[in-house]
DNA sequence: GCAGAAAGTTAGGCCATACTAACTTATTTT
DNA sequence: AAAATAAGTTAGTATGGCCTAACTTTCTGC
């Protein structure tokens, strides 16, 4: 067995560093990814994928069998691990620290992220007192490489009566984050879904003492964990 | 005339600001760079520098003429000194803001300043009180573009008996930088030439209280901003 | 002013990463 | 289970950035 001659610690490039996180998150971390799930993704060409993918997985971080779409392997999830961790320190201290806008950090560590050292990530953590989760609410890998994996219900699928504080806001679309900001729906805040339309209709909501209205296209965008019933209508 | 037409605002590669970079250091922000010393700066061959000159030419950057080396454009200076400030306010940061040790700012910045966004880099500069200089004195361009050329004297050109500050060291170094900071060799410092060994030998100074003795090639590192001579031996 | 040395360039490769077009395999529908 | 569709791969090409080897131009020393 002459495999592990392959893992040999060499820096990944800037590209293998996307894919990789692009494959955790199609996999929620150890489910198999499509081709052209990541394809989409990362906004090329299906047929580029195939190419990339035999290249990672012959570094032995990818486990991959030909029109059976890939798989991390351990290898693999940790590197992606210290991306992610990177991308998510990068966020919170640019935000934090130097009072970035919530709606541009994500860019902004897209780039930074392949470009830190760990040394640095691991300095940015400790100024701004190792924050656990980043500005949308997404949770930090640790320097040894664990994470908070729970999966949580979009508000676009609570039943109206119940209620939730919102966990995590997807955080790619900065028109999308200013939107939500502007209605406060923000990490830590309570809502309650006070009605939902039939046919994908608008869903009500109060926040705070504000009662909206928001589509299911952004609602589904929207995480939360769900708190007891109030002891409303059900079913 | 449509050669404008090639000075689109494309974002440069991280290979194409270090040769601008280089190419800025060789010739002081406007003399010529010759192939040879490009290459050497950069630790790439030679041949290689041939082909990344010609396209940088193409783009409007460099004004290149067939064996007779390259002179910035007035883009190509632009660009170099946007550059230099993104490195230099990164090493600034670094070093006030997150406690990086000065040797290694250097090596940090140098993957930094391809990543980091203007924006990222006027929010750091402000956050630190808009430097005029980096840890190892070297003068920060400012946003439109403008820095500080003074050349200065290095201690290894000073005569006996003459004093100045320390205005800068080179800073590539690590272990160059460990050593003068443990000589206490640091910007902004006074010293003395005592005396100066003949056939290039060691030159002793006065730094503080303490006296010492280093080589020509370390004093070359050290830039120094005379001050009147304290009326000693001349000449 | 010419020979040899030094400097610089071209030629021909290589690798990573992308592309399109054409083909193959897998899945779904009927 | 055959046909249609979707998903995935291969083939061939391009580009940026690097390499070595071989050639050309410029400079230097006599």
């Amino acid at each position: 067995m002459r495999a592990a001659r392959e893992e040999s610690v060499e820096a990944l490039t800037a590209p293998a560093e996307d894919y990789l996180k692009a494959i955790y998150a199609i996999g929620k971390g150890s489910g198999p990814a499509a081709t052209n799930e990541i394809a989409q993704r990362l906004s090329i060409a299906p047929a580029s994928v195939s190419g990339m993918v035999r290249r990672l997985a012959e570094q032995g971080l990818l486990a991959y069998e030909r029109y059976h779409g890939v798989k991390l392997t351990e290898s693999g999830r940790r590197a992606a691990l210290r991306t992610l961790r990177r991308h998510r320190v990068i966020e919170a201290y640019l935000s934090q620290a130097l009072g970035y806008p919530w709606d541009r950090v994500h860019h902004e560590a897209e780039r930074l992220e392949h470009a830190a050292s760990d040394e640095l990530v691991d300095r940015m953590a400790a100024t701004i007192g190792e924050p656990e989760v980043d500005p949308h609410g997404a949770p930090i890998p640790t320097r040894d490489g664990s994470v908070d994996e729970t999966e949580y219900t979009s508000l676009a699928q609570l039943d109206a009566g119940s209620s939730g504080v919102v966990v995590r806001v997807s955080d790619e679309d900065p028109e999308m984050l200013r939107y939500l900001a502007e209605l406060s729906i923000l990490p830590g805040k309570k809502v309650t879904v006070k009605s939902r339309a039939p046919y994908d209709g608008p869903i009500t909501l109060s926040v705070g003492r504000q009662e909206l209205s928001i589509g299911p296209a952004l609602a589904a965008n929207v995480l939360i964990a769900p708190l007891a019933d109030r002891g409303g209508k059900r079913g």
